[in-house]
RNA sequence: GCCUGCGUGGUGGAAUGGUAGACGCGUUGGACUCAAAAUCCAAUGGUAGCGAUACCGUGUCGGUUCAAGUCCGACCGCAGGCACCA
């Protein structure tokens, strides 16, 4: 019946012709829509059905919103630095650049087969020198006020490998790769400090439209506590530590502290009988890995130091031990123990025979620990106090004996910043003999130098070493040496949305004017994989950009929403392993973009994970099909039809809002029922062809556009053809069919006029045949008349 | 263990506390055809009945209400996230 691969490729030649979707950003006439997903890593394996799902989603929306007469940009790129392609570099010697640039061509080649609306002037990719020059301009303001740092961090190290690991590159403790043994160690790293914009962080997310789960997940990543530091005087030396609590109030049953073994104290206060028994320990925790000491998480271990610390409260002699269940990555590394009132500590306390006080009154603690609340006792001043009074009196206490304070501790960690891997951005650091110099704006980008050869070396070194002529320099007579370690993926990522708005700027990273114009993203969508990663990242340095008079909003991205997975036929995760990948490149082949796009719409909530039905998409081509057929066999007419004209104007109310809320499936099947009442007319007004082909147009643009030139003849694109309205008097009703029911069940439907009196309504209703035999002889309680809706009788 | 979701026909999924199952897939029947495909039309939660209709039915049990898939409580199951957080 018609060529949709002709169609679709005409379609896609005039729209990259004509500059159809280009957006003029100084545009300011039109109010803004700034709609975007998140930019892909361009991996050799292409586009995933995933990837057409969101992005089609967010197609829909920009189509809809240039009807609507908003100046919309809806820019692509790409997160091009990564492991693949270093991998790559790695095996052939060849440097990443082509790699990358392959797997971009075919992504775009993807992108455009799917007639996305992305204005491709707008592109940047994040490992193109113009671009990374201004992730360099960012990071060295970040330096200079101290919030990019290097600090010691214990790090995932592989002998081996002669490198750190992230924690998913670790299975059992040891190496995925090879299966060598990983330990923990110190490093000297580069971190930005994201701790120190923790508040900022949690209050930004009040005003955002963003799922709340997605909020609290952000919230809970965050790991706000407000409770107290307590400062220990070690006994019999002049060391000190500190610990943080949320329970000050429970000082009193604190029986024993715990550092944990990497805590810098250890080794000063280890007495010489426990040096050895500590020692051992220490290297014992150093094999294990996160994940496997949560593991062991179920019998307590630990090795007493042989050293005591003063209770602050009751001076108190209590013994110090170090265990693997306090973190060096929380709070001070260092707790201070009432195992009466925790349960950690007291498996603890109950496996190493340590003293257990209660300080709350209930509970049994000869049984377990007693982690409710209840009145002070033991606890001298605080006696006969509650949980509240007994931590202010407390705090007070500290403070006025300089041993505490109020403090509020995060769970968030510094972001680790640096990779010692090649396919990143150049850190514009010199190290010195004595001291760091970070390179003057002139001096960007850095540029990655080539390589002979992109594999580590073995002890642990960058790649970049081996570029000496490079990494080797010498400035104002000092000899100086570039940093090697280069920033990880999530540098790029965190301000790209930035830089759409203003992609060739050379001068400044892009004009305050136009970023106060288009900012904040009006609609982001991607993975909610996201969440404590990239989405809080970027959070993060918009906010500083902002406190720097960089960036004109606090909060880069207003509404966020995030696609759900699309799961093989079998409801399992697609993968090449199983074999259920689906390619869009054979469904765009088979069925066409059009279809595809609608299909992908109607699955179900865009949100929610979906099974993938082979027969799911033939329905969407055949309703394709449906429309077609429409427009090429029905009577075009000027006339009126009543049949039509109120569920044209549902639909068109009804699609609108859809969209809107991103109800992408409900709005395809009331355009369905449009369609079915369609065919069962031989003419049809033009007014609702026209209107019709509008709603349409967002899902399947090629074949909309087609049918808009040949059968509605108009001239060139409907791209930015006005949206259609809706008349709000046509969806009046005036009479209904409700239902009766007896006892809350349905006996009966009835006609009812919009305009009778609830008597009126309540008399035809017990008319109603089925109602009589189901009331007849029995006593009428009440009669509920809803009106519009329902009657229910009552009777006894 | 904790947090967040979610449990509806054969199936993907609809349902501001007000006629549960819209729309699609599948299945069945019919029209068109020499025939098939495509298309168009119709039926389709279960049980009983020729039918009108009746009973049952949104994971389970209980509660609120004239009325519960929807609200509340307990439980069961599934998915995702976090996990010794002091």
């Amino acid at each position: 019946m018609y060529d949709f691969k002709k169609i679709e490729e005409k379609w896609q030649n005039y729209w990259e012709e004509n500059k159809t979707f280009e957006t003029d950003v100084w545009d300011f006439s039109k109010p803004k829509y700034y709609v975007l997903d998140m930019f892909p890593y361009p991996s050799g394996n292409g586009l995933h059905v995933g990837h057409v799902e969101g992005y089609t989603a967010t197609d829909v929306i920009a189509r809809m919103k240039r009807m609507q007469g908003y100046n919309v940009l809806h820019p692509m790129g790409w997160d091009a630095f990564g492991l693949p392609a270093e991998q790559y570099a790695i095996k052939t010697g060849n440097h990443p650049d082509g790699f990358t640039e392959q797997n971009i061509k075919t992504f775009k080649r993807q992108l455009k087969m799917l007639g996305l609306t992305f204005d491709w002037t707008k592109e940047i990719s994040t490992a193109d020198p113009k671009y990374y020059k201004w992730t360099q301009w960012i990071f060295k303001r970040l330096y200079q006020d101290g919030y990019a740092k290097l600090i010691d961090m214990p790090v995932n190290w592989c002998e081996e490998l002669g490198t750190v690991l992230a924690n998913d590159e670790i299975i059992d403790g040891k190496s995925e790769r090879g299966g060598y043994p990983v330990v923990r160690k110190n490093l000297k790293q580069w971190v930005m400090d994201i701790p120190s914009y923790a508040e900022k962080l949690i209050d930004g997310l009040v005003d955002l439209d963003w799922p709340e789960s997605t909020k609290e997940m952000q919230k809970n990543w965050i790991g706000k506590s407000v409770g107290a530091q307590v400062k220990f005087q070690v006994a019999d030396s002049p060391e000190t530590f500190t610990v943080f609590t949320t329970r000050c109030d429970t000082l009193f049953g604190a029986t024993y502290c715990v550092l944990s073994p990497e805590h810098e104290l250890v080794r000063k206060i280890t007495t010489e009988e426990q040096k050895e028994e500590v020692e051992e320990y220490i290297r014992f925790c150093a094999t294990k890995s996160d994940l496997e000491r949560t593991e062991l998480n179920k019998d307590k271990t630990g090795v007493f130091t042989g050293a005591y610390v003063i209770n602050p409260v009751n001076q108190k002699k209590i013994p110090i031990w170090i265990s693997d269940y306090v973190l060096v990555t929380y709070g001070t590394g260092a707790i201070m123990a009432v195992p009466a009132h925790d349960e950690r500590d007291y498996a603890f306390a109950k496996k190493f025979n340590l003293e257990i006080i209660p300080v709350l009154e209930g509970g049994d603690i000869s049984q377990e620990a007693y982690v409710g609340d209840g009145v002070h006792i033991n606890s001298s001043f605080l006696d006969g106090l509650n949980k509240q009074d007994a931590i202010d009196k407390m705090l007070a206490w500290l403070e006025e004996n300089h041993c505490g304070e109020k403090r509020i501790n995060y769970r968030l960690r510094e972001w680790i910043f640096a990779r010692q891997r090649y396919w990143g951005e150049p850190i514009p650091i010199i190290h010195y003999e004595d001291g760091m110099e970070v390179l003057d704006d002139s001096e960007l980008p850095l540029v990655l130098p080539k390589l002979k050869d992109y594999s580590p070396s073995k002890n642990g070194d960058a790649p970049l070493e081996k570029a000496v002529d490079w990494v080797n320099v010498v400035r104002n007579g000092k000899k100086g040496k570039r940093e090697t370690s280069t920033m990880p993926g999530s540098a790029g990522s965190s301000w790209y949305f930035l830089r759409y708005i203003d992609p060739h700027n050379d001068d400044v990273l892009a004009n305050y004017e136009l970023l106060k114009h288009w900012l904040p993203v009006d609609l982001y969508m991607g993975g909610p994989e996201h969440t404590v990663g990239h989405l809080l990242y970027s959070r993060f340095w918009n906010n500083y950009l902002y406190d720097k008079g960089i960036v004109p909003v606090k909060e880069p991205f207003y509404k966020l929403r995030h696609p759900g997975m699309i799961l093989g036929s079998n409801g399992e995760k697609m993968s090449k392993s199983r074999g259920n990948v689906v390619n869009p490149d054979d469904m765009i082949k088979k069925y066409g973009a059009d279809s595809l796009r609608v299909y992908e719409m109607f699955m179900g909530p865009i949100e929610a994970a979906k099974p993938w039905d082979p027969n799911g998409i033939e329905g969407s081509k055949r309703f394709v099909d449906r429309v077609v057929r429409l427009f090429e066999e029905k009577e075009i007419t000027d006339q009126e039809n009543k049949n039509l004209e109120k569920i044209y104007h549902a639909t068109v109310k009804k699609v609108t809002d859809d969209y809107e809320s991103m109800n992408f499936n409900t709005a395809i099947s009331q355009m369905m029922i449009l369609v079915n009442a369609m065919y069962k007319e031989t003419k049809i007004p033009r007014l609702y062809l026209e209107g019709f082909l509008k709603l349409f147009y967002p899902l399947a643009p090629h074949i909309s556009e087609e049918l808009w030139n040949t059968v509605l003849e108009h001239d060139g694109t409907m791209a930015y053809a006005p949206w259609p309205s809706y008349d709000e008097s046509k969806l009046v009703e005036t009479e209904k069919e409700i239902a009766v029911q007896v006892n809350g069940k349905v006996r009966a439907t009835i006609l009812v006029h919009l305009g009778d009196n609830e008597e009126a309504i309540k008399e035809v209703a017990l008319k109603a045949d089925n109602v009589v035999r189901h009331i007849e002889g029995k006593q009428i309680v009440k009669v509920i008349v809803i009106k519009g809706k329902i009657v229910n009788i009552v009777v006894k």
